[in-house]
DNA sequence: GTGAAAGCGCTAACAA
DNA sequence: TTGTTAGCGCTTTCAC
């Protein structure tokens, strides 16, 4: 097997004995390192790492019939948005015995039903899992399920455990707000990929805008295509086409707004004396454009960290609630693309 | 345990009784169907979609001493170039009976080490890992594995088993190539977190330059730091105060390509007439900034599939040598940012 | 604080 | 083609 020839790998067995303890005592020392007296602890101790012993994970699995995983399903793997996420749940497990594996659904309810179902045959401590559309098999799936499920992303959902995100609907009314108090009265709304949560951002545009007087999405335009810059510059191009005086827009995202920024320099339409822009995520590059833009600020990576925080004190039984529902909120980040006029 | 009272998880001994053959048999039919008769075959796929039987990963990995799992290391997570890499493994994976266990280690080799550790334990299927400068004691345990290794975005390494990617060191020796074909004679280095293909990326440059009159590395400017659109800024700032009369650069990646970009903006410096930009990656964005940006393609979510159908070959035993290279080439894609003086 | 016995659900090797 | 036997390495009782 292994080509340098150790003889193989080592067991709790083999601690055990060269630590002149049984196996079950090994076994404690890892789980509950308090309940073994300190002079086997010592001796188990050095026994693995002489031995070089590791746990066997499946072996573990097996015998107490749950795992130490978290499964963390997205929808995308080639979003800011997720990236930023998934890192922060990643340093949160760092250095604990947990390990989080991850699916990606791309944006498939089929594919995200499957998924759960594999992850909850693993029986893994727990799920975090992006939003509340479920189909509705995979819906029942996660409310019997025998673990913890997080809810990221958003709060506007159904809950089936615990929820962690912000209101959206909130968030992109208050960016909208944002560009009516700084004067801007014919204001566009760009969106790309109308999942639910940009939905709901559609909805807080609507709220913000409901008194002007437009006609009710005539300055609305989406697709349910996937986001990217160049898609920004082609919504915005619509939008004017169709729309010529309008004086503002808000972007489902950060990537639409840096290109509908793109389009104006290309046609030389001043930011914001002509055109106000403001996106939605803050990503990092949002300060630096020339002009910099307005974006909605939102904690992502806290998101990650803080669902598998919720995650671990819930199973180490911290009295995590099923129920609870935490709003990380957003931040309203006003930069030159929205200077009043 | 289960709040919905389901008795428990079926096991291969509940297929096996309802389809009324033994256990070994609906084993087999999950690893060799062709190894079951076809009557059979039918009874065990009633039995399985009656009783919503699902194998044992745990089980499965105790008995056979092997996993189906294919460890992923990439040392970041919130950086373009990964996740379209995870993007092309997770696409590949798709439909097979293998899974991808991601692992982080954010730069730092001891990390990387003990993941490696960690993975090996696991007796997986096998490892991606990016590039080749491994801790020593990490290279050694990759050599003594027990499994196949593919070691990615790199070509100029020592390798261990496979390679895949691509000359770091020649793209950018074309990318300068490019710019002095344009017409520009006095071009800069910008390089944020200067990994081992960084390195090469200058070490290209160099070759590029070295028959310009200017005094080696006077044109350079470089930081350990990450990479960022407000880091591009900043070293361009840096490079004009030292160097005004530089004519052209070359971006260590797009983040800082694009950050130069606003900084010409910023200054009313014009791009391409009074600098030049070239970047690496070519982000999607890069095409769309104004002027585009010219860039390095490299094919990021092919070497993410690549990776993983090399794997399973390798498993397979379709015959994928150790030793085996892939190089998957690069394009410098030309745009208004280079345009000839 | 420690250990003996039993078994988690599956697969390898062999036999029929 | 199918089945029997014997574990894989750990955790769970429960007794001491």
């Amino acid at each position: 097997m292994c080509p340098t020839g150790n003889k193989k790998t080592p067991t709790l067995a083999d601690v055990a004995e060269a630590a002149n303890v049984s196996a079950v005592t090994v076994s404690r020392f890892f789980r509950h390192p308090e309940k073994v007296s300190e002079a086997a602890r010592g001796r188990i101790e050095q026994a693995v790492s002489e031995l070089g012993y590791a746990p066997n994970a499946a072996a573990s699995a097996l015998a107490s019939r749950r795992t130490n995983i978290i499964g963390l399903l997205v929808p995308s793997l080639t979003n800011n948005v997720f990236n930023d996420v998934l890192s922060g749940a990643f340093d949160e497990v760092q250095g604990t015995p947990y390990s989080i594996q991850i699916g990606n659904y791309r944006y498939r309810p089929s594919e995200e039903e499957a998924l759960i179902r594999t992850f909850l045959h693993q029986k893994p401590l727990g799920l975090v899992i992006a939003g509340g559309n479920q189909t509705p098999a995979a819906a029942e799936m996660l409310r019997a399920a025998d673990c913890r499920i997080v809810q990221i992303m958003d709060t506007e959902i159904d809950g089936i455990d615990m929820v962690l995100g912000l209101s959206h609907t909130e968030a992109a009314e208050a960016a909208v707000r944002h560009l009516r108090e700084r004067g801007y009265q014919r204001i566009g709304f760009l969106g790309a990929r109308m999942d639910p949560r940009s939905q709901n951002r559609l909805a807080g545009y609507h709220r913000a805008v409901a008194d002007l007087d437009d006609p009710t999405d005539s300055r609305v335009f989406t697709t349910p295509e996937a986001s990217s810059t160049e898609l920004g510059g082609r919504l915005l191009s619509d939008l004017l086409a169709a729309m010529p005086d309008t004086d503002a827009v808000f972007c489902n995202n950060d990537d639409l707004a840096a290109g509908a920024l793109f389009e104006c320099q290309r046609r030389g339409m001043r930011v914001p004396d002509r055109l106000a822009i403001c996106g939605f995520n803050d990503l990092e590059m949002m300060a630096q454009t020339c002009p910099p833009i307005s974006s909605v600020r939102i904690f992502r990576h806290e998101m990650g960290r803080r669902s598998v925080r919720l995650m671990i004190e819930a199973v180490a039984g911290a009295g995590v609630e099923r129920g609870l529902r935490e709003d990380l909120g957003f931040e309203i980040v006003e930069r030159a693309s929205t200077r009043p006029r």
